[in-house]
DNA sequence: TAGTTCTGTCATAGC
DNA sequence: AGGCTATGACAGAAC
């Protein structure tokens, strides 16, 4: 056994490998004597993990959903991903075209299954555009178990157009990031459930941690035919190896490594997907329809919501497609396309130093004069682009340090403005907690505001609503109705006042657990607080709650601990004066009822006076939970509150940022006009103005005269005086 | 064993 | 004025 898979590793795993970046499956089985095991036992052990499973059945296991906080799975699952996103950021840095490669990658997990990939829309990669980190990426792409495959699996979506790819990529990055967080796992698993029915593809892989675990295989661009095809046979491997010579010149170079102990098949009907999944070549004939792939095509194509691109769907042969010329020419459009989307995603990016100047052409000068601010909010100097011919004059090197004088006048009260502003943004840190700030907003800003996700029902309201129900309610609907928030030890009741308050009790029990009891509930509220606070704290619940299971306080404690100790002073004191009622009657019921209920029986003074402290003593402590609900209640709204405001003022910083961007250009502007005019000036001999002694200035006309710097300074002098006696 | 949390109870104010 | 609710404060039990 050892001999033939010594033999197999070095030979035909090697030659599989090869064919499945092609998108060739053989099936080495068939190709084994019929007494030997699979050739993936021969390998790696009946117990290999080569069964093909689907993607959500990984949910929750591999992809780090259901990784445990502390679990030392997450560590690996953060590993992954970032080396995912490494191979994925080499893989679009290659150069783009409109094919479908498929990534197969091993998935071995302790259920013995292996991950089928997906198509996604890649470079037509030969081998040796294969990234060179690709052995890096190997032991990733090992330890990633399938996960790769369901994330890869997102990319999916961006078939077959390049500016779907590098629009969509970055989105699923975002889907993948939200899942991280537990969230729209639903939405994540249904966007990609969509084409469940292709690109699924049996993984090849290497337990051993050897090579060539990262597999691209040409996939139809547009019918994707990787569609695993159920029935589908092996591939021989003449034919294999005819189609490799007709149709590919490999460079048996570009795969130095050896191959890996590696094996490309799976278990048959092991699994449902296994069964659909049969081996697949997109260069075997197609067994389904054309026009059910084309379906299948124009689907994706529309969940995608993109315009099919120049798509020849005649084409059977995936290999005609991925080599199609005219697909290849998008190339250009889809990178014009991919750079109008990469200025899109850089609105706010820090490192945005153009302003929306269309087409300039002019270089980038440096800004005289205010070199500071644009360092300080990296702003452009628009006096380079209006005014490029100046910029080197020597003249106006000189003259722009004393033009500044004038300029000052002019831009004081917005200088001075905008000085505050920035002290003010300096204490405030605004420079340096904006990006964590708009980082926070752009994350909050994924949601809707919390502020107003608060419950239809108030903790007064529910108050409310609770104490009419309770009053209005008739003596024999209170239990139903109002009278929640209390139960009695029912060993003294009558038969059927036990009833009752057994009935009850599960009641008393979801109104004292209901938001305070458990920690890990209420922080589960906490985290879905934007979903909505539940104040129905007297309300009875709709249905009869099921017995929850309640962590380590609450199911050592309760029921039977926590309500004999609850219930059982007054219980046990009303057991003793031999009170002829329950206690939920005596503390629910509205007045005018309790009275007749006391008229009805001849009671002690004692044991009146025991009745109503029975009945205060609920009352009240149905009011104090009530309070405290409330009090938490109001303690989240504050925290809310907070988080509100505080995007709030990321967004006035951030508008301040902006507004302090426009006052700069103005100024610039103003001073670019400054100089123009100034520069344009002639004496009565046709000399230019010095700027040293004269300047212009605004008068309170709106007109700009030409004044003597001396005449400046007194007339400066002389408003400060008037504003003076002001 | 000390600290924390939860819960019941009391006192009191206000409606 | 009595009843009810809200709430701060305290104590006990459980963890």
């Amino acid at each position: 056994m050892l001999s033939l898979k010594k033999y197999l590793t070095e030979g035909l795993i090697q030659f599989t490998i090869l064919l499945s970046l092609m998108g060739v499956r053989v099936d080495l089985d068939s190709y084994l004597p019929s007494h030997l095991p699979p050739l993936h036992e021969i390998i790696l052990g009946p117990t290999s993990a080569y069964t093909q499973t689907q993607f959500h059945s990984l949910r929750g296991t591999s992809d780090g959903y259901g990784v445990h906080p502390k679990s030392v799975d997450l560590d690996q699952f953060f590993t992954s991903r970032r080396l995912l996103s490494r191979m994925r950021a080499l893989d679009r840095l290659q150069v783009p075209s409109t094919e479908l490669d498929a990534w197969l990658v091993h998935r071995e997990a302790e259920s013995s299954v292996s991950s089928a990939q997906t198509g996604s829309s890649r470079s037509t990669d030969s081998p040796q555009n294969l990234p060179t980190s690709e052995s890096s990426l190997r032991d990733s792409l090992e330890n990633e178990q399938g996960r790769e495959s369901e994330e890869l699996g997102a990319s999916a979506q961006c078939e077959n157009t390049e500016l779907g790819k590098e629009e969509i990529d970055p989105i699923d990055i975002l889907w993948l990031q939200d899942i991280d967080l537990g969230a729209g796992r639903e939405d994540f698993e249904s966007r990609h459930n969509h084409k469940d029915n292709e690109d699924v593809w049996e993984s090849l892989g290497d337990s051993s941690g050897s090579e060539n675990v990262e597999h691209r295989l040409l996939v139809d661009g547009e019918t994707g035919e990787n569609v695993p095809q159920e029935g589908q046979t092996a591939m021989s491997l003449a034919e294999c190896l005819s189609l490799l010579d007709d149709n590919f010149q490999f460079d048996s170079s570009e795969f130095p490594a050896p191959p890996p102990t590696n094996i490309l098949d799976t278990e048959p009907d092991q699994t449902g997907l296994e069964q659909a999944d049969g081996l697949l070549s997109p260069f075997l004939p197609n067994i389904e329809t054309p026009l059910d792939l084309e379906e299948q095509w124009q689907d994706l194509m529309s969940l995608m919501d993109m315009q099919p691109m120049d798509i020849n769907s005649s084409s059977e042969d995936p290999l005609y497609l991925s080599m199609d010329p005219s697909l290849q020419q998008n190339e250009g459009i889809h990178q014009t396309a991919f750079q109008g989307c990469s200025q899109n995603m850089s609105v706010y990016s820090p490192t945005m130093e153009h302003f929306p100047v269309p087409d300039s052409p002019l270089p980038q000068l440096s800004s005289h004069n205010s070199t500071d601010l644009n360092s300080t909010f990296g702003f452009t100097n628009f006096s380079g682009i209006l005014f490029p011919s100046q910029q080197n004059s020597t003249a106006n090197v000189t003259a722009t340090n004393v033009l500044q004088d004038p300029l000052s006048g002019i831009l004081d009260e917005a200088l001075l403005d905008e000085i505050s502003l920035m002290e003010l943004a300096l204490e405030e840190g605004f420079s340096q907690i904006q990006a964590s700030q708009l980082q926070e907003e752009l994350d909050s800003d994924s949601g809707l505001s919390l502020d107003s996700h608060r419950s239809p029902v108030s903790p007064s309201g529910s108050e409310t609503s609770s104490s009419s129900s309770c009053s209005s309610s008739s003596s024999s609907s209170f239990s139903e109705e109002g009278a929640v928030g209390y139960s009695s030890d029912s060993e003294m009741m009558e038969p059927e006042e036990s009833e009752e308050s057994i009935s009850y009790q599960p009641e008393y029990s979801k109104f004292c657990r209901m938001s305070s009891e458990d920690p890990s509930r209420f922080q589960r509220l906490l985290f879905l607080e934007h979903v909505g606070h539940n104040h129905t704290y007297n309300m009875v619940p709709d249905e009869p709650e099921e017995e929850q299971p309640q962590p380590a306080r609450g199911s050592s404690r309760r029921p039977s601990v926590f309500l004999d100790r609850q219930a059982g002073r007054d219980e046990q004191r009303a057991r003793a004066m031999k009170i002829p009622f329950s206690n939920e009657k005596i503390i629910n019921l509205p007045v005018e009822e309790f009275n007749e209920l006391l008229t009805k029986y001849q009671l002690t003074e004692a044991q009146l006076c025991l009745v109503r402290d029975i009945r205060r003593r609920g009352k009240n402590k149905m009011a104090a939970q009530n309070c405290r609900k409330r009090k938490l209640d109001t303690i989240l709204n504050l925290e809310q509150e907070v988080k509100r405001l505080s995007r709030e003022r990321s967004s006035q910083l951030r508008e301040k940022g902006e507004n302090l961007r426009s006052l700069q250009r103005m100024k610039q502007e103003v001073e670019s006009l400054y100089q123009e005019v100034f520069s344009q000036l002639r004496d009565q001999e046709g000399r230019p103005y010095s700027p040293q002694r004269y300047a212009l200035h605004y008068t309170s006309n709106g007109n700009i005269v030409l004044m003597p710097r001396n005449a400046e300074g007194q007339q400066s002098r002389r408003s400060e005086r008037k504003d003076r006696r002001k």
